[in-house]
Order: C-alpha cells, then sequence, then structure tokens
DNA sequence: TAAAATTAGGACCGTACGGTCCAATGCGCA
DNA sequence: TGCGCATTGGACCGTACGGTCCTAATTTTA
C-alpha cells in the first residue's frame, strides 16, 4: 500500500468521521489529502463510492486495534476485558471531545437504507464486532448463566453503546456515555452465576471509575459459586 | 395550518425518514406532495432548512402520540407502561419491514455535528423524551430501589432503544429490536425492590411476547415488599 | 364583485458535485 | 537511455442542487 493512498484513507476518514460521507466532497479529501487535483485523487480510487468501502475498513481495522484487542488479551480475566473494552471506547470518545461519533454507527444511521453496498459492509463490521463479543462469552460461560443467550448479550451490548455514542454526540456531554457504559457493566454483571455479583452491582454506582473492580468480583463470585 | 402545509410536511418526513435530510431534495418533497413547482414549495416554507426542522417537531408529535402518550396513561400501572412503552417502539418499528430507522436517531447522527441548529433541535427533542421517562420513574418511585438514579436510567433506556433501531436497520432483521427491547426491560426489572422480580425475570425469557406479565409482576413485587 | 390567497408553470442563476480527459513534468530503475 | 509510474495542473462535462423571479390562472373569502 503506498503512502499516498493511507494519506488520502486518513484525511477522508477524519472528514467522513465529522461531517458524514455524503457531504464529504471528492474536493475535500484531496484539499485534506493535498492532493494537486482531481486526477491525482483517481489515480488511486477509482470512485468515491471505492474510496468509502476501504475507509469503512480501515476504521474497523484501527477500532480493532484499539478497542477488540482487549477482547482478545488472553492473560485478563475475560468479563474484566468486557469491562475495558467498554472503557476503551469511553476512552476513544473522549478523544474527540465526545463531537464524534462511532465510525460504524454514523455511516450506517446516514446510508443503510440509501446504499446497499455500503449497508453489506457496515453489517459485516457489525458482526466481526459482535462475534468477537460472543467469544468472550463462550470463554467466560463458567462465570456465567447457563440461560445467557451470548448473540443476543452481544447485540445488546453493541447497541447501548451505539447508543450512547450517539446521544453523548447529540448532547455533546461525554457524561452520558460514562453513565450508560457503568449501568452497561451492571446489566451485565446481572448475567453473572449466583447473587453475590448482583447484589455487590448496587454497592459499585461508581463503576465508571472502578473498572477493573466489577470484573474482578466478577472472578470472585464465580470462584465461590 | 393550512392543508397543503400538512400535505408537504407529510411527504417530506417520510422522504427524510427514508434518505435522510442531506439526500432528499426539494425537488423530491415536492414530486412526493404532488405540488405544482417551486415556487409552490416556497410559498409555505421559506428554506429547505426551516422545513426541516418543522418536520422533527412534527415527527416528535406524532411519536408523542402513539408512543410518549403511554407512557402518561394515569390508570397503569408507570412500570407497566414502560414496558408497554417499549412494545410501542418495538411496533412502530415492525410498520416499516425494521427499514425506518427512528426518526430522532437518524437525523441525530446525520447532522448532529454537521449542523447546530438541527443538534440543538434534536437535544431538545430527545430531553422531552427523557423528562416523560423521568417522571414515570418518579412515579414508580415506591417500586423502585432507593438508589435508582432517573436521569441515568432514562437514558440508557433511550440509547438503548436508538442503538437497538440502528442495528435493526443495518441488519434488517427485526429479531434484534425485539431481543434487545426484552433486554432492556429485564435491565429494567433489575431496579425494582427487593428481589422477587430480580429472580423472576429469568423465567420470561420471553418477556418480549408476554408485555404485560413483568411489569404485573413488578408491582406484586412491590405490593409484597 | 373585488380583493386576497392559492395554485400553476416555467425560465433562470450560481454553485457544487462526481467524474473524465489531456498534456506536461518529474522520478526511479533496469 | 528509455520505460513506467507518480505527480501536477487545469479545462471540461453533465447533472443536481437550493433558491429567485415572473406571469397568469384559479379559488377562497370579505
Amino acid at each position: 500500500m503506498s503512502d499516498r493512498r493511507t494519506q488520502i484513507l486518513d484525511a477522508a476518514a477524519t472528514l467522513i468521521s465529522e461531517r458524514g460521507f455524503t457531504s464529504t466532497s471528492v474536493d475535500d479529501v484531496i484539499k485534506g489529502a493535498k492532493l494537486s487535483g482531481k486526477s491525482h485523487f483517481y489515480h488511486y480510487f477509482k470512485s468515491k463510492e471505492e474510496l468509502g468501502y476501504e475507509v469503512l475498513n480501515r476504521q474497523f481495522e484501527r477500532f480493532a486495534e484499539r478497542g477488540l484487542a482487549i477482547l482478545r488479551e488472553p492473560m485478563i480475566d475475560p468479563l474484566e476485558r468486557l469491562n475495558l473494552f467498554i472503557d476503551a471506547v469511553v476512552a476513544l470518545q473522549s478523544e474527540s471531545g465526545g463531537r464524534r461519533g462511532s465510525p460504524f454507527g454514523n455511516l450506517a444511521a446516514e446510508l443503510a437504507d440509501a446504499h446497499e453496498g455500503f449497508r453489506v459492509r457496515i453489517e459485516a463490521v457489525f458482526e466481526r464486532w459482535a462475534s468477537q463479543i460472543r467469544s468472550l462469552l463462550w470463554e467466560a460461560r463458567p462465570q456465567l448463566h447457563d440461560d445467557v443467550d451470548a448473540v443476543r448479550l452481544s447485540r445488546f451490548i453493541i447497541a447501548a453503546l451505539e447508543g450512547a455514542v450517539l446521544m453523548t454526540r447529540v448532547k455533546r456531554d461525554l457524561s452520558v456515555l460514562e453513565g450508560i457504559a457503568a449501568d452497561l457493566k451492571r446489566f451485565i454483571a446481572m448475567h453473572v452465576r449466583d447473587g453475590a455479583a448482583m447484589q455487590l452491582h448496587r454497592h459499585l454506582e461508581d463503576a465508571g471509575s472502578l473498572p477493573h473492580g466489577i470484573a474482578r468480583n466478577m472472578s470472585v463470585s464465580s470462584v465461590a459459586g
């Protein structure tokens, strides 16, 4: 992959995450990537659409590096990893001051109905994400209730996070995301075997500021039960 | 309010909820509302922006009629109303086959960053929505734990629903929303006083098909406790 | 019946968009 | 030296967009 290509992709990713795909013109991308003109751009990408697809993949890979990688850490208790992952999403959002949304959620809302090509690709991204969480839940299954539905729970986690990011953008208030993240952790804790963690959560209203706390308690409770 | 105006607003609402605001042209609206030409449109609206604002308000009012009205029903137990409301959101989404998203979430994702005028108005819509849920929770406070944070819980409910609708659109699968709705009910049940409802929820995995069930049990448990 | 509001229809404008084409210039590499 | 790729720069095209202006017919209302 040439230098210029990634340069263009980076510039496009920033612009698209700020203004959306439709509202980002090829000329904007050219300016952002400091290209000489359109022919320079079309030397690397055959269309704006193709650029969009590649940006989407690239965004996922970045997200995978920073967020999803946590879900795979083999040395940490799986449920603790899940909490760390939620913290990572919050942290990622903090960097843009709550202004920029999830790069997938944005595109999803903008293009899911209008553009089938994007819809399919975004669906695939969500599926890859969900499958990461599912396999983590599978790993944590000794600690969880027998009737926990990993498919449903993974979807719930993603939906809650996407919705939280959206509301955070609208309100321009990071505390919205922080609050929902903490509640989400409590919801997950609800699925942990025996009552210990379920009673516990009420003493951990400030779970957001103690991200490691809950998960450790989860492990303890599962060992106890 | 003249007949034509509402006709235009209806057509615009449909188009915008299908394609988004940016991708809906004034000419599209004119075709949709069967107007004779642009001058006819601009006779009623001074700009496309103004149209958008009014559509947003109108969408909220419709949503308020069908969905939010349930939250205010004085004769039904408040927590049961909350479950009925969640069912109503699912039903609303079913009508478009899961294709059309929440009219607010769509606009929020599309315009929150790009257009301050819309952002502020969408924020106001969410706030009105959240305040309805807050006052319901206030009404239900004898049944709830003392430490329930109504502001946070109302935000969580809205975020989860918005995220669920978004994912349903992307996957084109209504069962996603149904599953998340059921989980959301369980999350709410988690805030109910004493352990009865919390143990109960595990026997009500199919809460989605028994919307009245949980809430009735909530009332019972709160009476018992 | 006259004034006022609504409907109709079209020409027009400036701008922006995605995309094409072309000609010229560097540039490294065999 | 020559081949091929990267870069530069700009003209150009068709289309679509939001919005204005103007005239005339039709309907409503006082």
